[in-house]
RNA sequence: CGGGGUGUAGCGUAGCCCGGUCAUCGCGCCUGCUUUGGGAGCAGGAGGUCGCAGGUUCGAAUCCUGCCACCCCGACCA
């Protein structure tokens, strides 16, 4: 068993933090609860955004831009948001600094300029968002509004993890405006469905489309879709989510619009988002004891090239040759890294690129010059292979292919494999100690049973998948009647 | 904010109980030579207010007091 496979919360997470350290993502900064993320990181952040951000335009979607601070009085306008959100919020209370009188070349709060209002730096935009779009809709001319922004939030979290939940993170924030309940609903839904496609199709991570019980719901939602993802420690990830927000916001806000037939009435809404946190369900996903492990379609290098060389000479053939292999791949957009440093040796960098988790690696030395070959290393199997330097971009594209799709079906496979339906509590309380994973189970559908199997075994409701078959069972607690099985699951 | 633990070089650590050639070792870093198909070898070298502030003592990394930071578990949470 590897070390990575570990359900001891302790371990693991030693485990995780130490790979995020050492693949080059990201660091804790000096800052609370903050953290640095590394340009390697960034970079395959900056995947995710740029794949996202056209799936959002292929919907329709703009991007624009809010402001970070939110006034104390719109924040407090929607009662279950701001209550939802209360604990955690950072807050701006003066706008100067002055030089301390008591302590030569320091500064202190200069008290007399305190403002009037406080200013929340906000957590999640939507109390920003609708006293703007108060503004702008009258009519239903005027609608929808489909908007998205990258964003910074904070959330002044008691506990920080690297990616999974830091102080401040960066996310995308999608919030639209309806004329019509059907409409908002649809969005919300299509949007999971954007999310669930990204994750499954770019990150290799199955996921599980659901909503949220009332008790997992965002704060201010009517109804709360999700895409919930299992790590290899048998905890659960919740990896994005999409509200309808009802008319609650318009109600709070006081965003009206004339009908077309001439009547008057607020206006229906959704959000959405995913977050940095998608990179720590990548690491935790894929990774293995050697490393990152990263689907090609994020990759920042999807092959890296390592030269091996004694001589001037031999080093020279070399470049000769891989100059036209990097042309091809570049011609074949195969995002292509020539590591022609001469400060490492090629075993310190064979290392150093499955710790990073580049997908494939080709090796070319002396002997691969005199034979028109290459070697090339899979990262997801660590198994190499010889073949022809004529081959070689087929052989490439092909092969990232194939890596993008079995990193996806070894996840799948591992969460079928803990994914367990049980129907006694005795059973529920043994697997969840014993290999953890999804609990498949029926529930009465009340905030009580949910409450508590909460306090009885850290156990939540993940989500009530979408695609739930309704029958008739006993719920798993309280033995009354169940209509469908939902998913439980310790989660991040 | 409760419970537990840890702070010694860039990183990881030994020493702490029993105060005194005690600042240990490994990785990394620098120089030179040899190396280069899986994290190179040898030789030499640089780098530390032992978390911070007091106290006890002839003498403190070591004992005492206070503070700070980080980690894990809980509460909170994407």
């Amino acid at each position: 068993m590897g070390k990575h496979l570990t359900t001891r919360a302790e371990d693991y997470s030693k485990w995780y933090n130490e790979l995020v350290v050492k693949a080059d993502l990201a660091e804790t900064s000096a800052v609370r609860g903050c953290m640095v993320i590394k340009p390697y990181g960034y970079a395959i952040w900056e995947r995710m955004q740029s794949i996202l951000d056209k799936k959002f335009k292929e919907t329709g979607h703009s991007n624009a831009y809010f402001p970070l601070f939110v006034p104390k009085s719109l924040f407090e306008a929607e009662e279950q948001n701001a209550e939802g959100f209360a604990k955690e919020c950072a807050v701006v209370t003066h706008y100067r600094l002055e030089n301390d009188p008591d302590r030569a070349g320091k500064l202190r709060v200069d008290p007399k300029a305190k403002l009037e209002e406080e200013l929340i730096v906000r957590p999640t935009s939507e109390a920003i968002i609708w006293s703007t779009y108060k503004n702008w809709i009258q009519s239903y001319r005027d609608l929808p509004i489909l908007l998205n922004q990258w964003a910074n939030v904070v959330r002044w979290e008691m506990r920080t993890r690297l990616f999974l939940r830091t102080a401040e993170f960066l996310w995308q924030e999608g919030h639209t405006a309806h004329a019509t309940e059907a409409e908002a609903l649809e969005e919300a839904k299509k949007m999971n469905g954007v999310y669930a496609n990204f994750v499954e199709n770019y990150m290799s991570i199955p996921v599980v489309q659901g909503v949220k019980s009332a008790a997992e719901r965002f704060a201010g939602a009517v109804e709360t879709y999700c895409i919930e993802a299992l790590m290899q420690d048998g905890k659960a990830l919740q990896a994005g989510t999409s509200h309808f927000l009802g008319q609650n916001f318009a109600k709070a806000f006081d965003v009206k619009f004339a009908t077309k037939e001439g009547g008057l009435e607020h206006v229906w809404a959704t959000s959405w988002g995913v977050s940095t946190r998608l990179m720590g369900a990548l690491i935790m996903t894929h990774s293995d004891d050697n490393g990152l492990v990263l689907p090609p379609e994020l990759a920042p290098y999807q092959v890296v090239i390592v030269p091996i060389y004694r001589s001037d000479e031999e080093h020279e053939a070399i470049e000769k040759a891989v100059a036209p292999i990097v042309a091809e791949l570049q011609k074949a957009d195969v995002r292509v890294h020539f590591d022609n440093r001469d400060t490492h040796k090629p075993g310190f960098k064979f290392n150093e690129y499955e710790l990073k988790g580049v997908p494939l690696r080709i090796g070319i030395g002396p002997r691969d010059v005199a034979n028109g070959t290459v070697e090339l290393a899979r990262r997801d199997t660590l198994t190499k292979k010889s073949i022809a330097q004529s081959n070689l971009v087929t052989e490439i594209t092909t092969t990232l292919k194939e890596i993008q799709v079995a990193l996806f079906e070894r996840a799948k496979t591992f969460r079928l494999e803990h994914t367990t339906e049980v129907d006694t509590f005795e059973e529920f309380k043994a697997v969840l100690a014993s290999k953890g994973g999804y609990i498949s189970a029926f529930w009465d559908g009340t905030e009580e049973t949910e409450t508590a199997i909460k306090e009885a075994t850290k156990a939540t409701i993940r989500c009530i998948p979408l695609d739930k078959i309704t029958e008739i069972g006993t719920c798993v607690y309280s033995g009354k009647p169940a209509m469908h099985r939902v998913l439980f699951a310790k989660a991040y």
